[in-house]
RNA sequence: GCCGCUGUGGCGGAAUAGGCAGACGCAAGGGACUUAAAAUCCCUCGCCCUCAAAAGCGUGCCGGUUCGAGUCCGGCCAGCGGCACCA
């Protein structure tokens, strides 16, 4: 067969009859999508072809299964990529992705997969962004989006500001300066308002575990006390502790090196040792900083805060190990009790008090678990959470403590001080204030002609036309906001407009969204557990509770794909030189036989390395499915009444792979599907070539094969299929349906184990109970041999499976 | 460093709920067919010792639980993903 005529001609068939779109019965609907791609390099690369073609298949399946199944596609067309190539090579980010999602389009559709191009989304696109900005003012309408002064990673050099990614080891990637901290007021999205609700409704999720473990650290929920500390020239700052309990043991706090206070309160003499602490820490990213295994460093401030617990002066040090980011920006330093301060008091000696015993008199220190307080007054003897409320309710009498739930998880960051991506819909009025774009002003247009190399500014704050504009409200002259959003935010919304992606009035309408989510399958990188699928969560709950749409989670079900590297087990990188394009394949091959080999070679959620080894084998064996199907397509229907031992095993053999396939398909478990087909057609295959046989069985079986195969060689199977005479897709037929009567054999082979060493075998009949087993296995004259009169001590009999002899 | 994951023949990978490790396939070797090659078909194929059988060893390493561990528990080692401006 010649695969590559063929798939060309069954995508027109499938494009005129439009078979890939959706139905529209919403009531059997299933939403299988995976996660859309960024159009960089301009080439679909494994990664893609291994997501879509295969989840592809996945969706083929579904719909055989009777789902009318939505598979969309689309483009997450902005982002730092198109625009860094654009400095480099001058091409306009808008012209190289268009041409960029071009090929892909192109390469998507020489796939064959069973995508609903009628939904077509590219993020970039006016008619798209539009609908990003509302989402943004609908979050600022409902105070869930303000400005703060935020740090970022800026390289004076370059006068510019970096993504972490371009930061290597601390330095610019272009020049090689020093990256420093600089902060800028820059928006957030308040994702910290749903912490709660984010936490719990993970359980509720038929996603991987390992993914909503991630999640739930990620939100990293602590429940603690919130403790006010006073300097001694009376300013507050506030603590939070999970150990309130070990509060007697303060011999020191901290504060964060950027905390507002520490400019307050450094004494004259500390000064100079502060800013420069303040500016090394500057340097340094959070993962340095949280590292464990560096060595802890700080400085005095030269200020004393009064322990609210027992009126003790401490002195309050500034260390880079506290980030102002999470919690308060300051914590208690208890060297006895902790593994952190301990290491930080015994260099700068500070003194280590015990005041938690484990109950011997020698308490080894740091002791970090819960134990009785000593040395606490009115509290000894009091141990853990009962220590812990007792001391919160005092303080709490002179408003000093309470109790305090405290998440890891911050605010999102969505201001990019960037071209390439969605213009932030504000205008700063410098009589209103910040002010939003009116909804019927929207799209705010991200203008073509735009300077962006880069000298200091923001590429949309040095174009005049884009920045001058008048305030909504005073009519009085006013400046854009010159940011454009995070490509995160595109990205957190796009599976509601896929379900309406047509609409011209509104993001999306809610009835429809409503009948069309949640997306029933999503499919994508595990790399996204933290942060897309979080944000992804979050913008529906915010939009749920505007009103817009009526289900809390956008994803019921996920399934990561693993990754192709490349042949020499890396990932693939151009700089490692060890890309492998699908195009190579799939020029010489055909698409069916590339993703056969896809889904057969690899485990799908651990993906490998890669290596085109068995690609051959793959294609010889649709060989020997064509082979044995134009044996039979001529057969008359002879032998329809033979039903003897060959026939049983064919049944036994078709029922058990229908069975073991659908259940493969239906968990992603493709190579194992593929293998049980492989079976199935050896097992045919040895039937066939039989002197006698059952035609119409035969024939039958092979009906059902070419079902099964079906959404692993869409474009194959639908050239048999029309060639045993159907006038309509195979597409459209119904997944088969085993016998469970006939995937059970009455006679089962038992393991015999002495001393849980395998010995021997044998076959006993199905309907033996438990006690019938042991003794037609205690009576066997070869096990009696091997047994050779040991005393049996104790006999395990696993039906259907093994029997263990203790002797 | 922190959070999460992975580790099985020469290779890709299988092993419902703790029950016969290595399904299916690749590579390799041997054979049939052929003038020859390709294609196809048949056989062998974890290691070790063997003519063969039997025994022994074997799922990254060390230990534990169990009649029985690739699977569960504890401790290591190696690799991968994420760590909030790559997407």
């Amino acid at each position: 067969m010649n695969m590559l005529e063929i798939e060309k001609k069954w995508q027109k068939i499938w494009d005129e009859t439009k078979l890939n779109e959706f139905d529209g019965n919403t009531d059997k609907k299933y939403y299988c999508l995976e996660m859309f791609s960024y159009p960089s390099g301009s080439n679909l690369h494994i990664g893609h072809w291994y997501n879509y073609g295969l989840s592809d298949s996945f969706a083929r399946y579904k719909r055989m299964k009777g789902y009318s199944v939505f598979q969309p596609m689309g483009f997450d067309a902005f982002g730092l990529p198109a625009e860094n190539y654009a400095i480099k090579t001058g091409i306009h980010p808008e012209d190289s992705t268009i041409k960029n999602i071009a090929t892909m389009e192109g390469q998507l559709r020489r796939m064959g997969g069973m995508f609903d191009w009628t939904k077509e989304i590219k993020t970039c696109m006016p008619d798209y962004y539009k609908w990003t900005q509302w989402v943004f003012l609908k979050l600022f309408e409902k105070g869930l989006a303000y400005r703060k002064e935020a740090p970022v990673n800026w390289c004076p050099s370059c006068s510019t500001v970096l993504a972490n990614e371009q930061v290597i080891g601390g330095e610019c990637e272009r020049c090689g300066s020093q990256v420093i901290k600089k902060n800028l007021t820059q928006w957030f999205l308040k994702i910290t308002d749903y912490a709660e609700e984010l936490l719990t409704c993970i359980d509720k999720l038929d996603w991987p575990e390992k993914t909503k473990l991630m999640q739930k650290n990620w939100i990293g929920k602590s429940v603690g006390a919130e403790v006010v500390f006073k300097t001694e020239s009376n300013k507050e700052f506030k603590v939070f502790t999970t150990r309130i309990d070990t509060i007697f043991g303060v011999s020191y706090v901290v504060l964060a090196p950027e905390h507002p206070l520490v400019k307050e309160i450094t004494t004259a003499d500390q000064r100079a040792a502060v800013e420069d602490y303040a500016m090394q820490t500057a340097k340094a990213n959070e993962i340095e900083r949280l590292s464990s295994d560096r060595e802890k460093t700080g400085v005095f401030t030269g200020a004393y805060a009064i322990n609210p617990a027992n009126g003790k002066k401490v002195p309050i040090w500034v260390a880079d190990y506290v980030l102002y980011s999470y919690g308060t920006g300051a914590v208690m330093g208890v060297p006895a009790h902790d593994e952190r301060d301990f290491g930080f008091a015994k260099k700068y000696n500070h003194p280590v008090t015990k005041v938690i015993s484990d109950g011997n008199e020698d308490t080894v220190l740091p002791y970090t678990e819960d134990g009785v307080l000593v040395n606490c007054g009115e509290f000894d003897g009091l141990r853990g959470e009962q220590a812990r409320l007792a001391i919160i309710d005092k303080l709490a009498e002179n408003g000093l403590a309470c109790k305090k739930v405290n998440y890891r998880l911050r605010d999102w960051l969505v201001s990019r001080q960037r071209y390439w991506g969605a213009p932030i819909p504000i205008i700063h009025c410098p009589h209103c204030g910040d002010v939003a774009v009116p909804y019927e002003d929207l799209p705010v247009k991200l203008p073509y002609d735009v300077e962006f190399k880069p000298d200091g500014k923001s590429p949309l704050a040095k174009h005049d036309g884009f920045m001058h504009t008048t305030c909504p409200k005073c009519g009085k002259p006013a400046l854009r906001d010159s940011d454009t959003l995070d490509t995160f935010v595109c990205s957190s919304w796009y599976f509601l407009r896929y379900a309406d992606a047509n609409n011209a009035e509104k993001a999306f309408d809610t009835e429809i969204i409503n009948k069309m989510l949640p997306v029933d399958k999503y499919i994508g990188g595990a790399e996204h557990a933290c942060m897309h699928l979080l944000y992804a969560r979050f913008i529906t709950k915010a939009l749920r509770d505007m009103g817009y749409l009526n289900f809390d989670e956008p994803f019921t079900s996920l399934v990561h794909q693993g990754v192709i590297l490349g042949p020499d087990g890396n990932k693939m990188s151009k700089s490692k030189g060890n890309v492998v394009m699908p195009d190579v394949y799939v020029n010489e091959y055909g698409s069916d036989i590339f993703r056969l080999y896809l889904l057969f070679g690899f485990n799908y959620t651990e993906g490998g390395p890669w290596s085109d080894d068995g690609i051959k084998s793959v294609a010889k064996f649709l060989d020997r499915v064509e082979r044995l199907f134009d044996k039979t397509l001529t057969l008359n229907d002879d032998g329809a009444d033979i039903i003897g031992e060959a026939e049983k095993e064919v049944e036994f053999v078709l029922h058990n792979t229908i069975k073991a396939v659908d259940r493969d398909m239906d968990v992603f478990s493709f190579n194992t599907a593929i293998a049980r087909l492989m079976e199935c057609v050896n097992a045919l295959t040895k039937y066939e070539a039989l002197p006698t046989k059952n035609n119409k069985l035969l024939k039958d079986s092979i009906n059902v094969l070419i079902k099964l195969l079906a959404p692993c060689v869409p474009h194959f199977a639908e050239e048999l299929w029309s060639k045993l005479g159907n006038t309509s897709s195979v597409f459209k037929e119904q997944y088969p349906v085993y016998d469970p009567a006939k995937t059970v054999k009455d006679q089962i082979e038992y393991a015999v184990q002495v001393n849980s060493k395998l010995k021997t075998r044998l076959v006993l009949s199905k309907s033996l109970n438990k006690a019938e087993i042991e003794q037609a296995v205690l009576n066997d004259a070869n096990v009696l041999s091997i047994l050779d009169g040991a005393q049996i001590k104790k006999v395990i009999v696993i039906p259907e499976r093994l029997v263990n002899i203790i002797v």
